[in-house]
DNA sequence: GCTCATATGTTATAATGTAACGCCCATGAA
DNA sequence: TTCATGGGCGTTACATTATAACATATGAGC
């Protein structure tokens, strides 16, 4: 199994957390995977990509407006919406589309599509990246003869925290 | 395997399809829910069911309200909104996140969330009942320690007759 | 420096969804 | 019968999310 953490360094956030260190870790591999595919990672589309992970959960794409405005007066919808595109396309972000939301791919680089545990409690999300989920769906798919594009799986319920509370 | 179709008789709409059948089956079908449940399908939710298998894919709720206007003058957006809710609490509707829209629901009665195949091509969608995929993401799940609520699964790609287009 | 494509700024608007309030009507209790 | 109750629906207004269209700036390569 291969689950792992969005957007902190466990499952889900745990409380004496060290987020700024992750902000980091993913600006870090942004940067190098744009450089690799010569993608133009911009002052913008790096502060948005910042502002995405700086959120302990999934975010919507107006408050990370307001956020972007502390950096950038003047930014509206569109600036937000563009940068987001291209870090979606970079596979840098994904987005839920359950709670119009975005937040960072904690995989950048390997091929795969989000899967999303989101708890209804607290708001934190994680990803998995089961490829027996992939599988299932590829063949349910494949005895339909539909031609799989994207994979869209979110799963809501209640984190291990959250269930003890 | 357990696939079927929406809102066609076969896994994909086929061209020679006689689909107010479907419609009428559908209707037919709540109506029996309904009633064994105590539920008032009342004059509205009905027409809007109607509109909703009416549809030869997956709707938007503004297209609906279009529609309804012609049957009802005056509808607004909580008409239609409030109507859906509860046709999606009995479980006789679904809402695909990744489209903002509604389809009929296939398997009415039986208990399961939506699995869905959705054509970009032809804008149809096919409806899976899957209990292989259920299971890969409760084991995901239950790996991370998290307790599955819901679960959304929404493929995108070409049905079979797109794909020979 | 020039040119071109791309990125961003800017304004306006589209598309989707909800809050809040009040009326009507069916139901059941006094 | 009357009256309280609650659900369903009408209606108005508004909130939230997303995009179109056009202008301007920027940056990489020549």
């Amino acid at each position: 199994m291969n689950a792992s953490i969005s957007p902190a360094d466990g499952p889900f956030p745990s409380p004496g957390h060290d987020h700024s260190h992750c902000v980091e870790t993913a600006i870090a591999r942004a940067e190098r995977l744009c450089a690799e595919r010569g993608a133009r990672l911009t002052g913008l589309r790096r502060q948005v990509l910042e502002l995405v992970w700086q959120s302990h959960g999934p975010i919507g794409a107006y408050d990370l407006l307001d956020r972007l405005r502390g950096l950038r007066s003047g930014a509206a919808p569109p600036t937000i919406y563009r940068a987001l595109d291209f870090l979606i396309e970079q596979g840098l972000v994904h987005r839920i589309a359950r709670l119009n939301a975005f937040v960072g791919c904690d995989h950048p680089g390997a091929p795969h599509q989000g899967q999303f545990l989101i708890c209804t409690a607290c708001g934190s999300s994680a990803e998995l990246v089961e490829p027996e989920i992939a599988g299932a769906i590829d063949r349910g798919a494949a005895a339909l003869g539909f031609r799989v594009d994207t994979r869209t799986v979110e799963v809501t319920g209640l984190c291990p925290r959250c269930q003890s509370r």
